[in-house]
DNA sequence: ATTTCGATATGAACCGGTTCAAATTCGAAG
DNA sequence: CTTCGAATTTGAACCGGTTCATATCGAAAT
C-alpha cells in the first residue's frame, strides 16, 4: 500500500518518513523532538506518517551527534549483599522515567573488572556513573573518570577529592549501637571491622571506639579483626575471638555489617555458643535477614533505597537533567534494638 | 608538541589518528579492529599514535554502522528477592569479557514499566534481552520483541511459542519436597501457590498435587491460596489457613517460594504457633536466608547463578557471539531438608 | 506597490565510526 | 625492462539521526 518504503530491509528511518509525508527531514526531526517551530497542521500530518510507518527513532544515531544523557553505569561489588541490592533498586527509582538506561557493572571487588568497566564506560560514552564502594578503594581509572566528569559515590568519600557523594551517618550509628551494648553492661567487647582504608569501615570503627573510650574501656585492648564485609570473614573473626579460654572471651562482638554478624552467629550455632546469653552480637545495615534471625539481630539501619535514589537524583542534577538537587544526600542511621544483645549478669 | 589535535575540544577521533600517523582512516580502522591486511610495520606505527593521542573508539558511532552486539537487557521484577539477584549475578558472569553492557530493567511487576522498557530496547537497538518472570505474564510488547529477535526467558516457558528459555525442574522439586512432608506423616497439607498462570507457579503446584494424589490425599480438599511470591502474601495466606478452630488447621504448609514461607513463619512467630512442632513449613528457591531462619527452612534449591549464566550464554550463542550453546539449560532441583518440617505424632 | 517581519520549512553538513571497490606498491616471473 | 598478481592502502559513501544558516511565505506596515 502507501506504506512501502524504499529501503526494503530495516525499519523506517527519518528520511523514509520525510519522503512519505512530503516534508524535509529537519521537519520530521523537529516533530519527534517537539522542538522548533512546527505548524500544528504539519505536526499532525507528520505524526500520522510516523505512526503509519511505525517509525521509532534510533537512539544510537541520535546520541552520536547530540550528546544528550541517555545511560549511566552502576558499579557495585555484588548483589548478594541485600544492602547493595536495595541501593540498586533505589537508583532505578531515582532515574524515574527519564529515558535513561541503567548499566549494571558487577565487579566482585576485582580491580581489573573495575578497570574494565571504566574502559567500557569511556568507549560507550556513558553519561555518568554511580559507584558503590566494595571492599577496596576505587581503581585509578575510575578516579580519573570521577575527576573528569560525573561520578557519584555512595558510601565512600575520598579524602582531598571534590567528588559528589551520598552517605549515611555511619559514625553516629556505630557510636549509638556500641553505646547500647555498653549500657547492657558489656566491658569485654570485640570488634569485627570492614576492609581497612574504606570510609565506611573507618567511620564505623571510629564510632565503636568513641563509645568505648567514653565508657573508659581501653580501646587498644579491645580485640579487633578486619573483615571484608562477607559472611565468611565474620565466621573467621569469630573463630579468632572465641579461641582459648572461655573466661577471656569477649561478651559482645560489634560487627561492621550484618553479613559478618551473620557469620559470627553461624559460628556460634556450630560451636554451641549461646547468643545472646553467652555472647551478644550487633551488625550494621539492617538487611531483611537481620529481623529473621534467631535471635533477631540488633543492628544499625541505613536507608539503602533512599540512598540509591538520592545518588541517582544527584547525578541527574549534575548532568543537567534535573533542575533541583535531591533534598538529602546525608542520611540518618538508627539503631534497631532486637534480641541479639543481652544484659550482662555479673 | 606533536600531539596537538585539530579539534581542540573533545577526544581524538579516528581521523585525528589518521592525520597524525599519516595514514588513511581505513587503515586506522583496520588496526583497531585487527582486521584486514595491515603490514606489521604499519600496525605498530599506527598503534604508537593511538597510544600517544589516547584514542579510544566511540562505541556509539561504531554500532551505528555495524550492528555488532554491544548491550543486552535484563528484565527482572525486583532485586529484593535473592533468587533474582543470584540470576543477575549469573548473567553478568555469563557475559564474561565480551564487551557487552548489561542494562538493568527493574519492573516492579508493573506492566507499564515492562512496556516502557520494551520501547527503550527497540529504540536503543539492544541486541538481546534476558527476561525473568515476575508475578505476571510478559507484556505484549515484550512478546513481540521475543518473536522478532533475541529474548531468552528464565523460568518461564510460553505455551505455543518457540522461544528459548532456561529453567529448572520445578515439577520434580515440588514433587520431592511434598513427598518429604507426606513421609513425615502429614495429611492435612495446605498450599501457598505463586501467581496463577505463571509457568513456575503451575509447575510447582502440579508437583505438590501429584505427590498429594500419590498419597491418596484428596487434592481438591487441600486448602490452597494463590500468593504473589512476596513475603507479605505468605503472611496473608497463613492468616487464612490458621483461622478458625485449631483442630482443623493444616499440619503443614507447602509454599511456592521461600519469601512466602518466611511470611508464613513470621505469622507463626507473631501468633505463637510453634514451627515445626505445630506446623511444618517448606519453601522453594533456597535463598541464603532459608538456612539462617530458626528453624532453618526445608526448601527446594535451584541454581540461580548457573541459570543466569546459562541464559546469558544461550543469548550470546543465538546472537552469534558465542560458537557453542551452554551445556545445560534445564537444571535439576534438589530438596534441602532442614528443620522446618517435623514428623507428625499421632 | 513595496518593504518588513515573524513563523515555518528546508536540506547540507556533521557526529565518528565501518565498508569496500579501486588505486598503489612491490617483488617475482618472463 | 616489462608484466602480473598478491598484499596493502586509500578515501568516498554510508549508518540515521541533529543542527542551524538560509529560503519561503503570508500578512501587516509603509
Amino acid at each position: 500500500m502507501s506504506g512501502s518504503r524504499s529501503s526494503g530491509n530495516g525499519r523506517p528511518t527519518i528520511r523514509d518518513v520525510a519522503r512519505e509525508a512530503g516534508v524535509s527531514i529537519g521537519t520530521v526531526s523537529a516533530v519527534i523532538n517537539e522542538r522548533g517551530q512546527v505548524a500544528e497542521e504539519t505536526r499532525r500530518h507528520v505524526q500520522r506518517f510516523i505512526a503509519e510507518l511505525g517509525f521509532e527513532p534510533n537512539n544510537t544515531a541520535r546520541s552520536l551527534k547530540s550528546r544528550r544523557i541517555s545511560s549511566i553505569g552502576f558499579v557495585v561489588p555484588d548483589l548478594d549483599n541485600p544492602f547493595f541490592a536495595a541501593v540498586a533498586e533505589g537508583v532505578q527509582r531515582g532515574i524515574g522515567d527519564n529515558d535513561i538506561l541503567l548499566m549494571l557493572c558487577i565487579t566482585w571487588s576485582q580491580t581489573e573488572r573495575e578497570e574494565y568497566f571504566a574502559r567500557i564506560m569511556r568507549t560507550q560514552r556513558l553519561d555518568g556513573v554511580i559507584y558503590l564502594t566494595g571492599t577496596g578503594l576505587p581503581s585509578s581509572s575510575l578516579l580519573e573518570l570521577a575527576r573528569a566528569g560525573s561520578v557519584v559515590f555512595v558510601d565512600e568519600v575520598l579524602p582531598g577529592m571534590d567528588v559528589p557523594f551520598v552517605s549515611s551517618n555511619n559514625l553516629a550509628g556505630a557510636r549509638a549501637v556500641a553505646r547500647h551494648v555498653i549500657d547492657q553492661g558489656h566491658r569485654r567487647i570485640a570488634i569485627v571491622g570492614g576492609p581497612p582504608r574504606l570510609w565506611t569501615s573507618e567511620q564505623r570503627l571510629a564510632g565503636f571506639r568513641e563509645s568505648l573510650a567514653a565508657a573508659a574501656i581501653d580501646t587498644d585492648a579491645a580485640p579487633y579483626v578486619a573483615g571484608d564485609y562477607s559472611e565468611r570473614s565474620g565466621y573467621l573473626a569469630a573463630e579468632r575471638f572465641l579461641a582459648g579460654s572461655r573466661k577471656h572471651w569477649p561478651t559482645a562482638i560489634l560487627c561492621a555489617n550484618d553479613l559478618m554478624a551473620i557469620g559470627v552467629m553461624r559460628y556460634c550455632r556450630e560451636h554451641d555458643v549461646a547468643v545472646p546469653s553467652e555472647l551478644s552480637i550487633t551488625g550494621f545495615d539492617d538487611i531483611a535477614a537481620a529481623e529473621l534471625l534467631q535471635p533477631a539481630l540488633t543492628t544499625v539501619a541505613q536507608p539503602g533505597l533512599e540512598m540509591g535514589r538520592a545518588a541517582a537524583e544527584l547525578l541527574l542534577h549534575r548532568t543537567g537533567v534535573r533542575p533541583e538537587p535531591p533534598a538529602t544526600t546525608h542520611f540518618q542511621t538508627s539503631v534497631r534494638i532486637r534480641n541479639s544483645v543481652a544484659a550482662v549478669v555479673s
